[in-house]
DNA sequence: AAGACGAAAGTGGTTGA
DNA sequence: TCAACAACTTTCGTCTT
């Protein structure tokens, strides 16, 4: 659909009006997809039961099997005799079996079913293929590190994607990713804490520039404005009114004080909304930003 | 009436003894 | 293990346009 229009990577997903935008042109691609979004969701959903309605009786015959016919570690019969050196070395064979296709179908199972998640997830907010590619990798290295046992996959995969925009420099909140999933915004930030240091991937620290255009264009900001305020964020680097602070939050005031600068204002309000930071948080960034850099405005103590 | 402002209390996670 | 802590949110009354 939107491939022709414009470069994968250029296009958001702005979940609160359901379209997808070019950070570019700042043009609508699709609009209405929210209409979709339900069914989309049911579909997987169904799909996904309809899968593990078909995956587990299989399963269940590889646990039956195993269990009833578990092989043991007492080299004994059933009567309690000890076997012989044949039927001990064909035990033995059969206990390696046994193991090695269990581990396999559920290693395979829990792929299938996170590639689908993937999928999901990836589409609903529109991540790049190269995210997409990247957080697969991700997520397979997890798995194979044994991170995914005890977590739920879904919760892992959404980490996944997240690593992978963070470390793509692809803006994308961890509320919006969370949006989706049944797992909460912590659970998923504590995996995402877990991936990077347990796989050792490194991630630029978020640059509330890489904002700047997305929550520009979702509010159709002039290009002069997004500019300005990527200019008093370079700014501002620096200074303590930066450190520490959520990149959305400065990228909105950034957004603010440029738009006042510019006569072109947007009220806290809606930008609270696109940010996904609350009016307080953008008054409190933007007194510091224009303390820090000592930007005068007409009203100012 | 809408928007901006800021004080004060609340929230949930991290940190360090 | 738990209290202190930092960053942000919620709530709300007041001021400005």
């Amino acid at each position: 659909m939107s491939e022709n229009i414009c470069p994968q990577n250029k296009i958001i997903f702005d979940a609160e009006r359901g379209e997808y935008i070019c950070t570019e042109t700042g043009e609508v691609i699709e609009d209405r997809v929210i209409d979709q979004g339900p069914e989309w969701r049911a579909f997987t959903m169904e799909e996904k039961e309809k899968r593990s309605r078909v995956g587990e009786p299989l399963n269940m015959a590889i646990y039956d099997k195993g269990i009833s016919t578990f092989i043991d570690k007492r080299n004994k019969d059933a009567t309690g005799k000890n076997l012989s050196q044949k039927a001990r070395l064909t035990a033995i064979r059969w206990r390696k079996i046994q193991a090695i296709s269990r581990i396999q179908s559920s290693r395979d199972r829990n792929l299938t079913q996170a590639m689908n998640e993937l999928e999901r997830i990836g589409n609903l907010l529109a991540i790049p293929k190269v995210a997409m590619n990247e957080a697969s990798i991700i997520y397979r290295r997890a798995l194979e590190k044994g991170l995914v046992r005890g977590r739920s996959i879904e919760s892992v995969i959404a980490a996944s994607i997240y690593t992978a925009c963070r470390k793509l420099k692809i803006p994308r909140t961890l509320d919006e990713i969370a949006q989706y999933t049944k797992g909460d915004k912590n659970e998923i930030a504590k995996i995402y804490r877990t991936l990077i240091k347990e796989l050792d991937i490194k991630v630029p620290i978020a640059d509330p520039k890489d904002y700047v255009t997305r929550i520009g264009s979702l509010l159709g900001l002039s290009g002069a404005s997004m500019k300005l305020a990527a200019d008093i964020l370079e700014k501002a680097k620096h200074t303590d009114a930066v450190w520490g602070r959520d990149p959305a939050g400065l990228a909105a005031a950034a957004i603010y004080i440029a738009g006042l600068i510019n006569k072109e204002q947007i009220t806290q309000d809606r930008l609270a909304k696109v940010a996904g930071v609350t009016e307080v948080t953008i008054r409190n960034r933007y007194r510091s930003i224009i303390n820090a850099l000592n930007i005068k405005l007409k009203h100012l103590p």
